[in-house]
DNA sequence: CTCCTATTGTCCTAGTTAGAATAGTTCGTG
DNA sequence: CACGAACTATTCTAACTAGGACAATAGGAG
């Protein structure tokens, strides 16, 4: 990729996947010691706090798929942390939520989680997290402008 | 995740990761038209305009494990785009190159993928790319950090 | 009410992923 | 030379991934 000069946008590009992978890490490492797997704890994180939702609303708070998370909560269900049920007034959807023992568990680890990752932005201030958040937005919607753009040129 | 507002870096995560597969998905859809998967062509991106390298240095030009590597490879190989040889002077290693049909696919799409992916960043100028990269890398370099204090701490 | 279209979740396929275990190889030290 | 530690790539397992096909359901137009 470092061989083309010309575009001096592909360092961005590196970078970007270089700092999300050190990130996954950072958090799985946590993670793992619990006997979960990333997307796992993610379904637990978004449920907590909730009263539950549909596959649907969870897989878009996730950004897991729906077919992916069809296994993911599946584990989710034969470790007992979450429960499927169906709605009455929309047969189609299922209505997914954390089990007592989820709660318990959210409450206990979620807290822990977030002291994990809470170190590595100690160096940062107010300033620094708006820019961060405020230029990510900007490049993840000038993605999604030029991807639809695409879409809708075939 | 955003029932915590006394956790400021939390947005900044969140984008993070919406950011990336964004950028992810806008890649994908140029890479899926030619019959690739993101892995494959970033180890054909990754070979382009070398003389070639062993597994392990392209695992670390990638980010690709090993492991997962050896896969993407043998797949790569069935396609007739990369070929493997034994190293003469270290029988450890395998040299990994591109063949001739696998250059001139190289030399025909990468140009093509840049393109694909330049659009969307028309509307930043030299000062948003060099803060872009810059910040990037002290977040990077933030988790990269508090990952090995971890590491150690066992 | 009936057809048509959209939605919802599941299943399927091919591929990727990390991590651990393994076999073969290299290199330094004794 | 021999031994042991470190290195390299492959293999294996469990899990995740997107995308597409599918059945069941919902909701609107006639």
């Amino acid at each position: 990729m470092t061989q083309h000069p010309k575009e001096p946008f592909l360092p961005v590009l590196r970078e970007l996947a270089r700092t999300f992978q050190a990130f996954e890490q950072l958090s799985a490492q946590h993670i793992r010691q619990l006997g979960l797997t990333p997307p796992q704890f993610d379904v637990l994180a978004t449920l907590g706090n909730t009263p539950g939702m549909t596959c649907k609303e969870l897989s878009e708070k996730t950004l897991i798929t729906k077919g992916t998370l069809t296994g993911v909560v599946d584990r989710l269900v034969d470790k007992g942390i979450v429960s499927r049920a169906p709605l009455e007034h929309d047969r189609r959807s299922v209505f997914i939520a954390l089990t007592r023992h989820g709660d318990t568990l959210f409450q206990q680890v979620f807290p822990e989680h977030i002291a994990h990752i809470k170190h590595a932005f100690k160096q940062f201030d107010a300033s620094d997290l708006d820019r961060f958040q405020l230029d990510l937005k900007r490049m993840r919607l000038a993605f999604s402008t030029t991807l639809e753009r695409h879409r809708n040129a075939l």
